[in-house]
RNA sequence: GCCCCCAUCGUCUAGCGGACUAGGACACAGCCCUUUCAAGGCUGCGACAGGGAUUCGAAUUCCCUUGGGGGCACCA
């Protein structure tokens, strides 16, 4: 009721062109909203995981809420953590803007999951099962009890403490929530929620043994952190089902939970595993490779955070799946640099030619950008014998088209001869129209730096920049005319750009 | 095999029983502007998966079919 005035007011920044979100569920019954973000710190997050924590923040900003960022590092063999992911995360969510409150790491927590483990079994909620897994899956899918489900509290203790004082080998028992044994969804029924893992977990090495599953620590954490909304993909909502059993067992109430769909971008691998298999067989060179879809590696290409967080936004917390295109998320990139980006001349497979019938010495000025003269311009002198660069496929398209002219941008017309020379036709940019010259960049000999261009299939341009990036506070995001946005970086002794989209 | 979720232009999205001859963005086409193949302006193209049902009236509710996604881990 209150939401839909009331979210316009509260929100900090109106972002007029966009849709706003919908009031969260409920959101009245709470004094305080309350939502998370829950990365497994076994890698960087991505487009994808980068939704979760987005929409967290913006409706932490619209109800002035609390945002917890919580690891969720409880499984050291199958996901083991990667110590640098931690820091590399929170990177990552401080360039998108993201701001959190608190902070929770899972493998600080383990005697709060021990603690609530005991006080499952000992409300009969949960079991200690001894059976080999294959033997518990059989009979669960027969809807059949197994054998250590009825056994008396006593036992169940007896067996929760032989797990944690190592008289149990890994493998030889696990603890599972108490469901429907014949539940219609077999996912549900009796899911485990601590196994032994005695692999040394990164951060805290052999202290433990027993680890909890995702959905105990998880629906623990919910519940114990005050976590009021949850904002997370569609694959939980079975999760959510099974969880329930366990905050029925301890009288809590579930939080509100949203399930939106999965986010794909069309061409681009978002999955962990993939990504890292790929590194590790050497496709890609690293996880902020331009080819992936990681905040590392859009923010290596020139994406502004605002630009990802305009696109989630967009998508919104509809349950239905959506493949964004490049385009979209280019066209908003390019809307939010085409205004602030500096303009210098890039010239690809770069070509010099001499000039020819040149009587005067002219003066050029190409501005930093055309809206802002202000922000001066790139001046340069063309005289009798200078020599200029321009691109080869400028060259070439005089052969392919009808007229052999070219317009050198700022500066004057000129005709490539049948000899392949360029000969000075016409000053005015009027003439450049009635002989149908295009417009071209070029850059006299000598004012240009070598630079790679990498492309988002990682192939290369290579080429020369207007030696003028020097100066400029590096890494930043140029647009190249006629070629498009390029993050600049220096490499060593030399220039790299990174190509974000025309 | 069993279970859950989803379904509007090529893509993203608005729509929550009458204001829909279905709106916007991107892409595409044309025109204008422009010394960038950028940005900007205008115009155009273009969708309610199919079938039943409820209703005076359905994109909007219900059912079925089809299609898509996810789950059935001692992963998260």
């Amino acid at each position: 009721m209150a939401e839909s005035l009331g979210l316009a007011t509260v929100k900090e920044k109106p972002r007029p062109q966009q849709h706003p979100l919908p009031p969260l569920p409920n959101a009245e019954r709470y004094p305080r909203i309350h939502v998370r973000f829950a990365p497994n710190p076994d890698s960087v997050i991505h487009l994808g995981n980068s939704r979760a924590a987005i929409l967290s923040d913006e409706y932490a900003k619209i109800y002035r809420g609390i945002f917890t960022l919580r690891f969720e590092d409880t499984s050291p063999s199958i996901k083991p953590p990667q110590p640098e992911a931690y820091e590399a995360i929170k990177e990552d969510l401080k360039w998108l803007d993201v701001r959190w409150d608190n902070e929770v790491i899972q493998s600080d927590r383990l005697p709060v999951y021990y603690d609530y483990a005991e006080r499952l079994l000992r409300i009969g909620g949960a079991y200690i099962c001894t059976c080999p897994v294959d033997r518990f899956r059989e009979l669960i899918s027969e809807k059949k009890t197994c054998p250590c489900r009825d056994l008396p509290v006593d036992e169940q203790i007896a067996r929760w403490r032989g797990m944690l004082e190592g008289e149990v080998k890994k493998g030889g028992a696990v603890m599972r929530v108490k469901t429907i044994l014949d539940h219609p969804n077999p996912a549900i029924r009796d899911w485990p929620a601590m196994r032994i893992d005695t692999k040394p977990h990164p951060r805290i090495g052999t202290r433990y043994r027993v680890w909890p599953l995702y959905n105990f620590a998880s629906g623990i954490d919910d519940h114990l952190l005050g976590i009021t909304h949850i904002l997370r993909g569609k694959e939980h909502e079975v999760n959510m089902a099974r969880q329930k059993f366990m905050f029925e067992y301890f009288g809590w109430e579930y939080p509100e939970a949203i399930h939106y769909g999965r986010l794909k971008i069309e061409g681009t691998v978002l999955s962990k595993s993939k990504i890292r298999a790929g590194i590790e067989s050497g496709i890609y060179e690293s996880w902020d490779d331009p080819r992936l879809g990681t905040i590392s590696a859009l923010r290596r290409r020139g994406f502004m955070p605002e630009a990802i967080r305009r696109l989630i936004l967009e998508v919104g917390v509809r349950p239905s799946e959506a493949t964004i295109s490049w385009e979209n998320l280019s066209s908003i990139n390019r809307k939010i640099l085409d205004p602030v980006s500096k303009r210098y001349i890039f010239l690809a497979d770069p070509k010099p030619m001499s000039l020819e019938g040149i009587e005067k010495e002219f003066e050029v000025s190409i501005p930093i950008h055309p809206d802002h003269p202000d922000w001066g311009s790139r001046r340069f002198k063309i005289g009798l014998g200078s020599r200029i660069i321009i691109q080869s496929s400028d060259l070439i398209s005089t052969k392919t088209r009808k007229t052999p002219y070219l317009r050198l941008m700022n500066l004057f017309n000129v005709e490539i001869t049948p000899s392949g020379s360029c000969r000075f036709h016409s000053e005015g940019i009027a003439e450049a129209r009635s002989i149908g010259a295009p417009i071209i960049q070029w850059l006299p000999e000598g004012a240009g730096t070598p630079i790679s261009v990498v492309k988002p299939d990682a192939s290369r341009d290579p080429g020369l920049v207007d030696s003028g990036v020097i100066g400029e506070a590096l890494p930043q995001v140029f647009q190249f005319y006629r070629y498009g946005f390029v993050r600049v970086c220096r490499s060593g002794n030399s220039l790299i750009g990174y190509f974000a989209h025309s």
